[in-house]
DNA sequence: GAAGGGATACTCGGATACGCTATGTCCGAGTCGGACAGG
DNA sequence: CCTGTCCGACTCGGACATAGCGTATCCGAGTATCCCTTC
């Protein structure tokens, strides 16, 4: 059960665009640089947090991306809902209704397996939805501070 | 993000072999046609459980799978761990540290985003682990009942 | 100096290719239980 | 009645095939900015 890579590059991009917000937009060019990432892909995964309505794209020259909203009402979970789907990562296909086992059965209630997952997926859920990108950009101040002195002398 | 189904097959075995503890060991056939799986994939991933020291497969004629602990002390975090693996869903890849973005940085602490994810999937670890596969058992215990009495009159 | 036109630099959306992993199947080897034969 | 042998049932471990998805790249179209030309 692993996670893609792009919710990684989602994070970190959106939080130094949160630093950058005074430099907005940002091309993909330059964050895939500043990451060392391929810009094609990366483009993918942005367009995904764009049509999540989590960040804004400006077409054009001197276009990118910019954060949509204040990043104090962005949380981490939006960013992982918007890259991985919201599909849960555990479905129950209800294999209990199946097979020999099913004969003579009325299930009415829910499987007690599948509200056991779905509650530990909703702890979960929580912990990211408790954290937004402008906690992540304050655990890191310094970072930040050298994000921008570092982005200004950037060539292209 | 999707879970393997091996996860859901998993658990529900395990419940119904702690159900039929008096029949055990109960054989790979049996099982598969129970719920209406392919019996050899299922045969890997109970493997795969009993690898883990939460079955006991016992071979030769008329043997089979049990568990191998009273399932009191099986949690489904075992379950989990045993068939998708010990890995966390996420990976940090410490991106920051790679590209225009890391000069001149000293990047000693852990990444926060790294450790913000480690703290949901905690959380999401620890749901998980105080559930028993006698919890579920106790969850829906009239299905036990059936169970047993279903399986007694099964053939093969 | 102002207006128009073209070049440039980006994003957008779709199409395509590749590789890894989950899924599913198959086979030979080992092991246990029972049947059967011989003493 | 006891013992040894054979056979069938079942698991074990590995090898192999398939499908789906994550990853990665490319292309045509659209749009905004800049520059250059022209009046």
């Amino acid at each position: 059960m692993q996670m893609g890579e792009g919710v990684e590059w989602g994070l970190h991009c959106c939080v130094t665009l949160g630093w950058l917000n005074d430099e907005a937009p940002v091309s993909i060019r330059r964050l895939a640089a500043w990451f060392d990432l391929p810009p094609e892909y990366l483009k993918k995964r942005l367009q995904a947090l764009a049509k999540a309505g989590i960040l804004h794209s400006t077409p054009g020259a001197r276009g990118g991306f910019s954060l949509a909203r204040p990043p104090e009402r962005i949380t981490m979970m939006d960013v992982v809902t918007a890259l991985e789907g919201p599909a849960e990562a555990f479905r129950c296909t209800e294999i209990r209704q199946r097979g020999a086992g099913a004969e003579g059965g009325r299930f009415g209630r829910p499987c007690g397996i599948s509200a056991a997952m779905r509650r530990a997926e909703l702890a979960w859920r929580r912990e990211l939805a408790g954290r937004t990108i402008a906690d992540l950009m304050a655990d890191s101040a310094p970072a930040g501070e050298r994000t921008r002195r570092n982005y200004a002398r950037l060539p292209g």
